[in-house]
DNA sequence: TCAAAAAAGTGGTCTGACCACTTTTTAACG
DNA sequence: CGTTAAAAAGTGGTCAGACCACTTTTTTGA
């Protein structure tokens, strides 16, 4: 039946033990895990064994080791895995194209989801953006796009976004130009209203300085 | 500058200098990596080092480990990886809702992508389906989302789609029903004639119905 | 010629050792 | 008594060697 589980895969079973270790033990994410040795002795396996398991939840961004300090499981899911994969299987530039209209697909919905829900667009938290631009004149645009995804709720797309807007580099992580400001207060205004192409249509204009930049 | 590269991470360099000996040799999917003992040497490092970053890639799926036969580049990507990760990450109800919904933001692009494109809409392939659906009267569900995304032309999206395609099980794995037949003949014939909104109202309608299998 | 046995090759695992770094404890000083 | 510096303990990082189980290749012998 489970060929999964009758396959050896012994190392796998290390990995589902140390799963089963972390709901027992009621590990938190950012706290710490017993020491190699320990888990090995209490495991019943050899230190190398242990190694190989964490370094593969390690390469997955499940959990974060400190030389010297100790291992701990992942506070925020840095999941490299994008990065890891992309580094095997995306190499060229068209890849990188790939990268970036696949991060705008998932702020692409998340527009179209808070602009079509009532809960959503009328938020205080675009409120405080529009006065953030008007005080200081200018606002990270990452964190904008950030709060889409996050007032959305699907961590999961959240946390694909924050993959490939990592990747992204600095093009992101930075504060708006004089340019972008009007863009940006539109696309903002249309959400709130739920004009949802209004929003889109702004969005696109944004992307499309964010180009040539 | 590039905090990534200065970081330590031994254990990472070793995967990246793998990657580069699979370009050298020009190995292929399928074909023998050396053994690790040679990679040891070659590398200039212990035996135990390269297995951490052999494990790695195998719980990613990119190599496959034969006991006593060797070590081979993955030819087909058995995405254990949406396992692990779901074994760690998803554990609630709410997020294999995550899962659901961030599958259908892709598809749901791709019937944009498709709808909006010329030489995308009017490819043979969406004939050849209207043409499986007349004479077998039924078709499987899946394939026709992954040609979607395969012919968007975002490997990434495609990757993406496909992991999170794979955790959702064998919902989607399946002949379409005789109800499902009507709307997605609707969905693909609206597809053509780049009737993106008719589109996407078929295709929730499909989603809609596949929720409640 | 071919099948069985031997050898070589390879991954799987464990042990022990040493190093580098961090955290904790202890000791010394003011 | 409190502070600080030194020592100790704890922990991850790496390596070397050994042995086992399994597979592949080579050799042997009928």
């Amino acid at each position: 039946m489970d060929k999964k589980t009758e396959q050896k895969k012994v190392f796998l079973e290390i990995v589902q033990q140390l799963r089963q270790l972390i709901k027992m033990e009621k590990i938190q994410a950012g706290e710490k895990l017993p020491s190699e040795r320990v888990l090995s002795e209490r495991l019943g396996v050899g230190r190398s064994s242990v190694r190989e398991a964490l370094r593969s939840l390690e390469l997955l961004g499940l959990i974060e080791t400190r030389h010297g300090g100790g291992t701990f499981l992942a506070s925020t899911h840095k999941h490299q895995l994008v990065e890891i994969l992309s580094m095997f299987i995306l190499e060229d530039e068209k890849s990188k194209k790939d990268v970036e209209l696949t991060r705008q697909i998932h702020e692409m919905e998340a527009i179209r989801v808070i602009s079509c829900t009532e809960t959503l667009r009328t938020l205080p938290v675009w409120d405080s953006f529009f006065v953030k631009l008007e005080i200081e004149g200018t606002i990270n645009c990452r964190d904008i796009l950030r709060e889409l995804l996050i007032t959305t709720g699907n961590r999961l797309s959240l946390k694909i976004w924050f993959q490939l807007a990592a990747y992204d580099g600095d093009r992101l992580n930075r504060n708006s130009t004089e340019d972008e400001k009007l863009i940006i207060q539109t696309m903002l205004k249309s959400m709130q209203l739920g004009y949802e192409k209004e929003a889109l249509k702004a969005y696109e204009q944004w992307m499309s300085t964010v180009q040539s930049i």
